[in-house]
DNA sequence: CGGTATCCCTGAAGATACTG
DNA sequence: CAGTATCTTCAGGGATACCG
């Protein structure tokens, strides 16, 4: 979070996203809840985050509609945290953020978690293209401005 | 940045990479970089930042190789940042972010920037498929833990 | 213009104790 | 176990002045 003017008025949609998403803690959860977590001490030992700071966040993120709570069977009834629609549609990020992370923050033999396929174990991967299926890289793209409206 | 245990030893690509890139300014850094900005005055005005902040998130992400400096051609001769490819790789997490703000924080008709193919101008889109193409969402992976070392 | 050096302030996060 | 309630700390960030 931090201070910082909202940029939830900015026409750049990576930018809202950033000011949604973007702090410490609410992707590291993410990351958690795409892994099966669902209960609050399971967040809480995963990531070794005070209570009232874990509990904050998991609040923040169901007011953004990313989380949604549901009553566990047992008894006391506990609330459960799982991914909205809204939520795991985060996936492509952490995937992206994956594969950058294994690239380039992982010594070649160090041990490191793997994303697989469920049924072939196959590794995921990460294509940036056109609509019409044009594999495109950085430099083959080019942001469309929204013009200002007052002035130049 | 705030002062949280370092996850740079975690076994999760994902947890790195948000060590690395996770603070506020950093990705926003970033996506004016890909944007084409290169100087300090460019960065400054866009994002609307301190100076000192500025600076201070620049050489970081020099420190951490995803930007570069460069002297430029005039006189006085400035610097100028530019990204290196560890900084361009980052582009599918940009993307992604993108994409998934474009979802859902927008209204129907808002005015929003968008990223387009230089060539064709044509859409740009993501996605996330195993090696052999076939496309998946979350719920068919799962997660290859790294066995803890010392014990269950 | 492109920074660096200071000072101050805020609020995010930690620790801990308490409740159902 | 799943939180809530306080208190405190501290470092990120804003503002400003200054320098090459």
């Amino acid at each position: 979070m931090v201070k910082r003017k909202s940029l939830i008025a900015d026409t750049c949609p990576s930018a809202r996203s950033l000011d949604v998403i973007g702090d410490w803690w609410s992707l590291l959860i993410v990351r958690d809840a795409f892994d099966g977590l669902t209960r609050f001490g399971e967040f809480q030992k995963s990531l070794g985050i005070a209570k009232n700071i874990l509990a904050l966040r998991l609040r923040t993120l169901v007011d953004r509609g990313i989380l949604e709570t549901r009553p566990t069977e047992g008894t006391p009834s506990r609330e459960e945290y799982l991914l909205t629609e809204m939520g795991r549609d985060l996936f492509p990020v952490m995937v992206a953020l994956r594969q950058w992370g294994e690239r380039y923050l992982f010594e070649p033999d160090e041990k490191r978690s793997r994303l697989l396929a469920r049924d072939s174990g196959r590794r995921i991967i990460l294509e940036v293209k056109t609509e019409d299926g044009k594999l495109v890289g950085s430099s083959d793209t080019v942001i469309e401005k929204v013009p200002d409206d007052a002035n130049p």
